[in-house]
DNA sequence: GACGGGCATGTGACGCGTCACATCCGCGCC
DNA sequence: GGCGCGGATGTGACGCGTCACATGCCCGTC
């Protein structure tokens, strides 16, 4: 009796039912698309629901299903290609899959801003997490906050294995060493990200464990920070010595600032020093030389790691293969593949590719 | 009498208030920081919550406040570093003001996928938008959607004023092009961005301001994508002709791409063609040669973003100057300025300064 | 000593979509 | 003709934090 026509509420499953002349729980059936619903009562149901403007409670569905159907993405807040382009294919993954991403970014790497950030999280009821970010410190942050919500990460660790991803870096990281090492270096320095970013210490490995392969000595890689100052600084302090020919940094950006360096001491960079980059940046073949580095398909890294999540909010806790390979999204993921590689106009010639990694030589140009 | 000590739900402010000795009107007071309760009662209440794990369950909060203390982010797929950066300190500043941030990406800018996106960002029931998107294009999809939810963007557009703000980018295109011009160039090309996106319109006409100031004959401005690539071709294809002697670019990407095209043509960069960028990227102090950009101050644009959504969504709506100075939210801003300068280790020196727009010499070199 | 006022707290209803269960109808069957 | 069955639909309760209102209490006041 209270609710009259234009209530300045919105409207409710009931209103739709009154007017379509069935019951609230007609309506709701029809929502959630049950079987036996008379084709007939559905269609006047939806006609209602469209006339009224409906839009489902948020709210009250979370509250009664105590599902959100939301994931979390916890970030560094540092703006990265990588992070950046996994972040957009997450959240269209996740939006395809009909879940809704609320971000938090970490201004620092504090554990207190991680905490701060979890929590934030935690309040919006995210039922899941994706971590980019230094994962170490995030996986004890969320162990102090002792609250379980399954989480994936970009790679796996030692500590829990089934969030592992398989945009394989480690591999990625010794297609790049490989290729110096095939051009005849022998002395080649790394620049790692940092040591907490699990993506920076498999970079790394792949590295040292291609070296080891073919029993090149290695020097102790140079911790950095992903900026290409920081690749800019270490440059310089390199040069002052030039006890090696080539550089395979972990990111295009150190790269970027290495390059700097390079020509501020005079050098040529495909004569003097190789470099190779990590990541193909959009900007990547602009640099002067053109970058080779190894290209990373983050769009897909992000599509997976909504899959497996995905896997573990729905299936049972515990599995993990199958899950990446549900049937509806399976399709969804190809045909966004198959839009993605039309529309691609880059020019670059792929070298070897494995497993979602390969190493571009710039505008055709021979390997520097 | 239902539920024991550690049933599977997740504890309610019943649950609480039955181990404080209260009733759950109180502690719902206590959470909502009610001025009447003793310290004592407060006291025993939060204790109860501590040892519970108490956390409010946000859909019953949003159900019956129907408010969702969300906002939405509207972002274009495209990874920039500029967005990107506006978007995490949106973020920083909603949450610091107990707003999440959901995002939506599109994947293209059709219609259909604005519209999809938009309905995504509704049916989480966001309580204001930011667009940081071909906003014509937004916009009219919102209008078709007849939903009226308060938004921003990151500039004001003529057909509603009210979502001005503030980081004036026509000031910013005027510094650049004035640059120029007092290095005596004369026939100065502009890349600019994708019309519908409302900063590089904006940068457009303080470009063609600035020149028309000084009674500088224009070209028409080309039309560009932000990307390196397309400052590649632009580069090439106007240097065939060389009927100029400087370009001021959008953003720094497309000066990157364009600094590559000149480098191929043998040409030298301050020497033969001078460029101007914007934006003020981390790497574009390492291009060949650095480059000179505007800086600007994306951080501060996100925040200005959500404290004029914030002023919109928790004052009257058709107020809206003096929302972003609301106290608490003043307050948190400038703490966090402040903590943002302390920790940037730029080693550029700005050039004259203005509201929130710097052009930067890049490591002190003299302007090419 | 009765009354008004203000403070601290309690009571019950409400919102909205879903769940469990009830009802109704038509049909086939013995 | 009565019964059971299954499909289609309705009924009422529930979850949890908040709102409006009620209650109890202490204090001062005339």
């Amino acid at each position: 009796m209270t609710s009259d026509v234009t209530a300045g509420r919105a409207p409710s499953i009931r209103d739709v039912a009154r007017l379509a002349g069935v019951s609230h729980q007609t309506v709701s059936r029809v929502l959630n698309a049950s079987p036996s619903i008379r084709d007939e009562t559905r269609a006047r149901v939806l006609d209602a629901m469209e006339s009224l403007q409906y839009r489902p409670n948020r709210a009250a569905r979370m509250l009664v299903t105590s599902r959100s159907r939301a994931i979390g993405i916890l970030t560094s807040n540092r703006v990265h290609y990588g992070p950046s382009s996994s972040v957009m294919a997450i959240e269209e993954a996740a939006r395809a899959a009909g879940y809704a991403v609320v971000t938090a970014s970490l201004p620092s790497s504090e554990p207190e801003a991680i905490i701060a950030a979890l929590d934030h999280l935690l309040d919006q009821a995210v039922e899941g997490l994706v971590v980019i970010a230094p994962q170490t410190r995030v996986f004890d942050a969320l162990a102090s906050l002792s609250i379980r919500v399954p989480y994936v990460t970009m790679q796996s660790t030692e500590r829990d294995e089934w969030h592992a991803l398989s945009v394989d870096q480690i591999t990625g990281a010794r297609i790049a060493t490989r290729h110096l090492l095939e051009l005849g270096h022998r002395s080649i320095y790394h620049l790692t990200g940092p040591q907490d970013w699990i993506e920076a210490e498999a970079r790394m490995r792949g590295f040292l464990a291609e070296m080891s392969d073919w029993d090149v000595p290695t020097t102790a890689p140079i911790l950095g920070d992903w900026t290409a100052d920081f690749g800019y600084r270490a440059g310089k302090e390199l040069l002052r010595f030039r006890d090696f020919t080539a550089v395979f940094s972990s990111n295009d950006q150190m790269a970027l600032g290495f390059l700097h360096a390079v020509r501020d001491a005079g050098l040529d960079c495909p004569g003097d020093i190789s470099i190779v980059g990590f990541d193909d940046i959009p900007e990547a073949a602009h640099f002067a030389p053109p970058l080779t580095t190894v290209r990373q398909d983050f769009p897909e890294l992000g599509r997976r790691c909504v899959a497996l999540l995905l896997g573990q909010l729905e299936g049972e806790p515990g599995t993990r293969t199958p899950s990446c390979r549900s049937s509806w999204y399976g399709r969804r993921r190809r045909h966004r593949l198959a839009s993605a590689r039309a529309s691609a106009p880059r020019s670059r010639q792929p070298l070897p590719t494995r497993d979602g990694v390969e190493l571009t030589a710039s505008r055709g140009r021979v390997l520097h």
